[in-house]
DNA sequence: GCTTGACTCTCAAGTAGCTGGAGACCCCAT
DNA sequence: ATGGGGTCTCCAGCTACTTGAGAGTCAAGC
């Protein structure tokens, strides 16, 4: 029989994780004396700490471990449990290896640069949004801003009040100055029916716009300068191994007629 | 300007999660209505939240974020932090993928032996140990406990006392039933001099076994079934892809004339 | 029997980055 | 005035422990 400390050096495990199990009962000493609290345990319960120790280094939780060890949990269960830690380690090993080349490409930029980018590429997971959008063939892409006012002078009037701000679709495989197949999306809560007309004579689709990972840069100022953030999230998306997985968005923020200039938030889907 | 919650959704980040960067400082709402509390974002403040994400992907804590945006960092500060966390992040993933692979063999193992091992092989680390030793050509492995009894024989009167289980080790490169070099250790807290000599004749070397990573096992029982403890935790070790790293100690952490019989810890050292 | 030093006990708080809930307050449309 | 949804603050909880305070225990030496 040892007290905590000793067998703390045998085994290598802590002092203070032994009294962690301890009080979960995940290992409970072989006795405790009732006078002084003190804990003894015996070379016998190393096998059973060993087995903690194994599930807890195969990613399983104190819980589960306990849940294990008491026969709470069927052997076919515990199957269960490693496919799934399988399954998320293997998840997390391709995310963490993507983390890593992120890093890289930052130690890169700044190398080159000795500074930091003006704005960010992040990426974020983005929900489906269900749209009232107009789709047309643009033969110049100012014509973008006569498409918007003239998508809100039908909703709002007709009492439809977007949800968020109105984006941009450019469904044309590759950059085009003219001809631009683009769709304006204007965010909706709920289905609506009918589906109005534009005062210029345009009627809406309902679609969803369907979710997923997008890589996303806030592009401040004017349009003719946009450009340079398409280059900067084009070279990002590429140092950093992902592929583009859909059409471009860009989200009208803030309009161009605000004092302070546009803000417009451009995405790019990618997987 | 935006309340919180069309901020959020705009940005794509919980409310939850703005209100702390905001109570950290970190991203303080443009203006917060000094009657209501309410905090007010304006559409400008995404660039920075978008700053403090990327840095965070790259793995920043938000400490750290927050100096390096309020410039208390400067830029070859911040290439340097970048550099620890690539090698973090490195480290991270040859780790998750070794975890991987041992979720992997333990399902192998739950699949062809549907039933879970005896006893567990685990890894741990070891530290350095000051020993005092005595190495020797035995023709008998059984004569190890001769070797020990005439160890202790020695120590104990001589006042020293060790401060923890004597483990043995196996110098020889392979396996031998017979003529095997072997080296008794008995732990010890400090330096001591003069070295004794056992009653048996035999002299002290005083050494400091070097620490590292084992592979351990727990055996239970006689020592003639010690075999199979070897054959586990040698498959273990070829399934994790680890390499062997020095030679083998098994530490006597039950005699064997214990009424339970003995128990005994295998150790590989690995890397 | 006393001291000393190492050890152990319990209980509470801290870690990182949030998330969720309770209870109160606010905004806006009817 | 009312109702429903949004927002506020504050607090607890999450994981697997670690750290520390303050008190009690053990074994050896005098």
């Amino acid at each position: 029989m040892y007290r905590i400390g000793e067998f703390s050096r045998i085994c290598r495990v802590p002092v203070s994780a032994l009294r962690y199990y301890s009080d979960l009962g995940l290992l409970p000493p072989e006795t405790i004396d009732p006078d002084t609290g003190y804990r003894y345990y015996a070379v016998m319960q190393l096998p059973r700490l060993n087995r903690i120790l194994a599930l807890k280094d195969l990613g399983l939780s104190l819980d589960e471990i306990g849940a294990t060890l008491s026969d709470e949990l069927s052997a076919a269960e515990l199957r269960g449990m490693l496919r799934l830690k399988q399954a998320e380690i293997g998840q997390l090993v391709t995310e963490e290896q993507a983390r890593l080349s992120r890093v890289e490409n930052r130690l890169r930029l700044i190398e080159s640069e000795r500074d930091m980018p003006d704005h960010e590429v992040v990426l974020k997971g983005i929900e489906a949004q269900r749209v009232l959008s107009i789709r047309e063939v643009l033969t110049d892409p100012r014509e973008v801003g006569v498409l918007i006012g003239d998508g809100y002078g039908a909703l709002l009037p007709a009492g439809i009040i977007p949800v968020g701000p109105c984006f941009s679709i450019y469904h044309d495989q590759d950059f085009k100055p003219t001809d631009l197949d683009v769709e304006i999306a204007f965010p909706i809560a709920d289905q609506v029916d009918p589906v109005p007309v534009t005062p210029g004579g345009r009627s809406f689709s309902q679609r969803v716009v369907p979710g997923g990972k997008a890589a996303v840069i806030i592009h401040e100022g004017p349009y003719d300068a946009i450009e340079e953030s398409y280059a900067a999230i084009g070279g990002w998306i590429a140092d950093n191994g992902l592929r583009i997985a859909g059409p471009v968005q860009e989200a009208y923020l803030v309009a161009p007629d605000d004092p302070g200039g546009p803000v417009t938030e451009i995405r790019f889907p990618v997987e």
